[in-house]
RNA sequence: GCGAGCGUAGCUCAGCUGGUUAGAGCACCGGAUUGUGGAUCCGGGGGUCGUGGGUUCAAGUCCCAUCGCUCGCCCCA
């Protein structure tokens, strides 16, 4: 650390880079709210058991990708590296579960250690939705309508496509293990080295290999559908129709998988083509197990989460933020005049800018360059006369105004 | 953790097979313009060529190492 640099993987976010994540987080939560999703905010960071329990010992998250350290008095503490393990605890840990269904809106930065490249950060930033306590397929549909409705005032739905699988039950799930493990083992010499590994630790994850070789194989192998409990199918096919009803179009995958433990039912994944490697924009499922996992309550849950920055690489240049006015004093006397000027324009409510230098033509300059809409100047002649110089800096035409009228001209209209 | 590509001014880059004071555009500052911005013209500041070592009479250029960035693998938002 020779120079003095950002940690890898992390980045400023200038007031360019904060306007986009701006008009993300604020479209997301305004919409959120109309579905009666209240915001959360839970800490960044927990004890590192909230998230070792809830992701599973072996997932890749717990096994190399935690910011893991001890707290003075050694209590292993973890930077989120998601945040449905935190909203979790703060369910239990907070007896939240006398008022379910619980609806749960949030934002904030997570943090993975991985090797960071196109769309992936160490410290990214994330929104999501968690609707806690409603076991029926009514929620699944509720979760994932919003999520598509964030991205279409987004813009970005049709950079998209809904991708939705079902993992069933346990029992549904167990039986599919089973088949499909038994299935790829026959076949195991003829996988990528890399499924070869994944065969023992996690089958499930062969299925969305993107070696060609794997694919082939895979396209023959059984489908979770065919080992789906009456129930669990039933579950899905509400669901999928739930979409179909409001018109939500998706397509459905039968090799897409959840990295996450504790998903059943439902996974989806909102993906596009336009993020180099990585695919996934907004993702999520449903998660019955978790809290019981976690030591609360059997509670069911379902949700997702998007990425700030993968979403602010797809959005239009958000809305330029209000144009000023400027203030252009010429002389001493008329820069103490334009200090007040300034000060009561903008408890009026106007967006001014006080020049601090320069003579006319500098300050001109300087109006010009932060795209001020006008320019107030006041100079000797105007100071005698109580009186500025209003010039609008798109048309370049001016008049002289009293000052007392120069509110109610600049002023926004209520 | 693994693989590939790239590190020259604040930014984008040029610098031919190693050759003497390292360049351009944009940006910045000043002037033309001490009551008028956008355009144009003139001038100016700014670089230990990522860092360290090696080869050579001579290295931004070649070799090695190292650090950093980017993209990809794994995995994921």
């Amino acid at each position: 650390m020779s120079k003095l640099q950002p940690v890898r993987g992390t980045r400023d976010l200038l007031p360019e880079d904060c306007r986009r994540h701006r008009a993300i987080g604020d479209t997301a939560r305004a919409i959120a709210e109309r579905y009666g999703f209240g915001e959360i905010v839970t800490p960044i960071f927990e004890f590192t058991e909230v998230f070792q329990r809830t992701l599973g010992e072996t997932s890749d998250i717990v096994t190399k990708e935690m910011y893991t350290f001890p707290d003075r008095g050694g209590e292993m503490l973890t930077l989120r590296p998601e945040n449905t393990a935190g909203v979790a605890r703060a369910f239990i840990s907070g007896g939240l579960g006398q008022m379910q269904p619980l609806k749960f809106f949030y934002a904030g930065p997570m943090f993975r250690h991985e090797r960071p490249q196109k769309g992936r950060l160490r410290q990214f930033h994330q929104i999501g939705v968690e609707l806690i306590g409603v076991p029926e397929p009514l929620g699944d549909v509720e979760v994932i309508a919003l999520g598509a409705h964030i991205l279409e005032v987004l813009g970005v739905l049709g950079k998209t496509t809904l991708e939705i699988n079902t993992l069933g039950d346990a029992e549904s799930r167990n039986a599919y293990r089973a088949a499909l493990l038994e299935f790829l083992r026959a076949r195991r010499d003829k996988l990528s080295a890399e499924s070869q590994e994944r065969l023992e630790r996690n089958p499930m994850r062969v299925l969305d290999s993107k070696d060609e070789g794997d694919r082939r194989i895979v396209a023959e192998a059984p489908r979770n559908t065919d080992y789906l409990t009456p129930a669990a199918a039933e579950f899905f096919k509400r669901v999928t129709g739930g979409l179909e009803a409001l018109g939500v179009r998706y397509q459905i995958n039968p090799f897409l998988v959840r990295g996450l433990d504790y998903y059943c039912h439902s996974a989806f994944e909102f993906t596009t083509t336009e993020l180099g490697a990585q695919s996934a924009v907004l993702a999520g499922g449903r998660y019955d197990g978790l809290i019981e996992t976690m030591g609360g309550p059997p509670t069911p849950g379902v949700g997702w989460a998007a990425g700030i920055e993968r979403l602010a690489m797809l959005i239009a240049e958000p809305a330029a933020p209000a144009r000023p006015v400027a203030i252009v004093p010429i002389g001493p006397a008329a820069e103490a005049v334009a200090l007040n000027l300034a000060h009561e324009l903008r408890h009026a409510g106007v967006t001014v800018e006080l020049g601090y230098r320069g003579n006319l033509s500098k300050r001109m300059k300087h109006a010009d360059k932060v795209k001020a809409r006008a320019a107030i100047i006041i100079g000797d002649d105007e100071l005698a006369k109580n009186a500025v110089m209003l010039r609008d800096l798109d048309s370049g035409v001016q008049e002289l105004i009293e000052r007392a009228r120069l509110i109610e001209r600049l002023a926004p209209r209520t």
